[in-house]
RNA sequence: GGCCAGGUGGCAGAGUGGUCAUGCAGCGGCCUGCAAAGCCGCGUACGCCGGUUCGAUUCCGACCUUGGCCUCCA
């Protein structure tokens, strides 16, 4: 089945064919680690890991880049805030971030490059930019000669030189052009800094996933995604580098942005103020309905946040696990079946909804049937969406590990006894009480089943 | 101001030139001691105005409106 994937170059959805199939490439911008991430922060990791599972099935090797931005100017201000040096932050939130992404279910990528960790190959790439003439040297500053590209702005569809008209930003004096931006700047004796032929300074933002792409990807690869968000400056920028410093060759065949989420009808952003911690949801929420929600609109396009979403999709996934939960006796075939309906879904450009869509006609399948095919088919095409990935009896506990389990089997039994009586007063009772404890029960003709209230 | 993307039923959210999205919630019924779950059924959704068409939510144009980027940002 092709894989057709929507590529912001050319702005049209193509059949995805990759330069080398024998191995194919793909990076995402990765966080820069000075604080806890968002859930927006999350959005990309999460559906671009649904697309590195889908190339998985359909290439025999993919090489998967996710970047740790561990130099920038908000990790010096958080670092000197705290009077501790910027590893301190950056090995921190780079291991938060390494949980929170865990806790969504995003499969680790194959490399994780740290941006101090190239400073070598980014001073190369600096220097190759200078001998080459696309930039040049100011007051201890590199800059990029924006003016030697003449292909500037055709990601974004902008015309360099109305960009200089519209820019609300002040130009630094030493810019040639307003457009030009920073490769290498230098540091004060307090900042972190490397010794460079033109200061002792710091990369600037873009530079770093020029080099740590071509320095683990090779020169051309087959996906760069982000954030739509990032679409300029910072993608343009890299184009603009990667494609001078290797000769003209192409930097990226694919580029893909996934849309921003919103939190009441705003982008979610730290500057409005309107973030959720992906570490604080995760205390209060199902990680999987956060996973869910995500995944319930299509990449592209915006998604609200909610707590009513969230609690939607936890009401979804309770369908779910309900079907699983009375097809626990049933033996799975192995290995899983990739249900036919949601892997078109997932060729066409990523269509997660559509996906969905299918595997609630999965779940009603395996419902009514019962049969082995049909549960293992529900949990294959979970498995494709990185969700349904827990034993039933877990997703129904909530993850609460401080539950009095001999207390309630106690409470059950009084009960099934005051039913056996028809004390039913008393039946109900109980169940007052249990719902008091935080208890849903359930009888059925297996007997009485019981599962931990949404908060 | 420039560039870009949207406006679908109570909510979320796909999709399509001509019977069906799907989920959540709601309502009626069956079942149940009662709940819950399950099953059956129900609701005349596509911003507004024109145009093209036998027929438009889907194509074209104008308008209204929301949001994103142009500065750090996933």
């Amino acid at each position: 089945m092709p894989i057709s994937l929507y590529n912001s170059l050319t702005r049209r959805t193509e059949p995805f064919v990759p330069a080398d199939p024998a191995r194919v490439t793909m990076y995402l911008c990765g966080p820069t680690v000075y604080n806890y991430v968002h859930i927006g922060n999350a959005r990309g990791p999460v559906v671009f890991d649904v697309l590195v599972r889908l190339l998985h099935r359909h290439y025999p090797q993919v090489v998967y880049a996710r970047n740790i931005t561990d130099v920038d100017d908000k990790i010096n201000t958080a670092a000197q805030q705290q009077g501790v040096p910027i590893g301190t932050i950056t090995e921190r939130f780079a291991r938060a971030y390494r949980e929170d992404m865990a806790g969504l279910g995003v499969t680790p990528p194959d490399i994780e490059p740290h941006a101090t960790a190239h400073i070598g190959p980014i001073i190369a790439m600096i220097e190759n930019l200078l001998q080459s003439g696309h930039a040049y040297v100011a007051e201890g500053h590199v800059l990029f000669d924006v003016g030697s590209f003449p292909a500037y702005g055709e990601l974004s569809g902008r015309d360099p030189d109305e960009l200089i008209a519209g820019s609300r930003v002040e130009v630094a004096p030493y810019k040639r052009s307003p457009g030009d931006f920073v490769l290498w700047k230098p540091s004060t004796p307090e900042l972190p800094g490397w010794d460079s032929p033109w200061s002792h300074g710091r990369p600037g933002w873009h530079i770093e996933c020029s080099a740590m792409s071509a320095a683990h990807l090779g020169e051309t690869i087959d996906i760069h995604a982000g954030g739509i968000d990032l679409l300029f400056p910072h993608h343009e920028n890299e184009i603009a580098q990667s494609t001078c410093a290797h000769g003209g060759k192409v930097f990226a065949r694919w580029w893909m942005h996934n849309g921003m989420l919103t939190f009441d009808g705003r982008k979610m952003s730290k500057s409005l103020g309107n973030v959720l911690l992906v570490h604080e949801l995760l205390k209060q929420h199902p990680a999987e309905a956060l996973r869910l929600r995500l995944l319930s609109g299509h990449y592209r396009q915006p998604l609200d946040w909610s707590d009513g979403a969230i609690a939607q999709a936890t009401s979804t996934l309770d369908g779910w696990y309900r079907v699983l939960r009375d097809m626990a006796d049933v033996e799975l075939t192995t290995p899983l079946p990739i249900p036919e309906r949601m892997e078109a879904a997932l060729c066409d450009d990523l269509n997660t909804p559509q996906a969905l869509a299918e595997l609630s006609v999965l779940a009603d399948a395996a419902r009514q049937s019962g049969s082995a095919e049909a549960k293992a088919a529900l949990l294959g095409g979970g498995a494709l969406l990185g969700l349904l990935q827990q034993a039933p009896e877990a997703w129904f506990r909530r993850g609460e590990s401080a539950i009095d389990e001999a207390h309630i089997e106690d409470l059950l039994q009084q009960r099934r006894a005051a039913r056996a009586a028809r004390d039913f007063a008393r039946a109900d009772a109980i169940r007052d009480e249990l719902t008091a404890l935080g208890i849903a029960i359930e009888d059925s003709a297996q007997g009485t089943r019981w599962s931990v209230l949404s908060s």
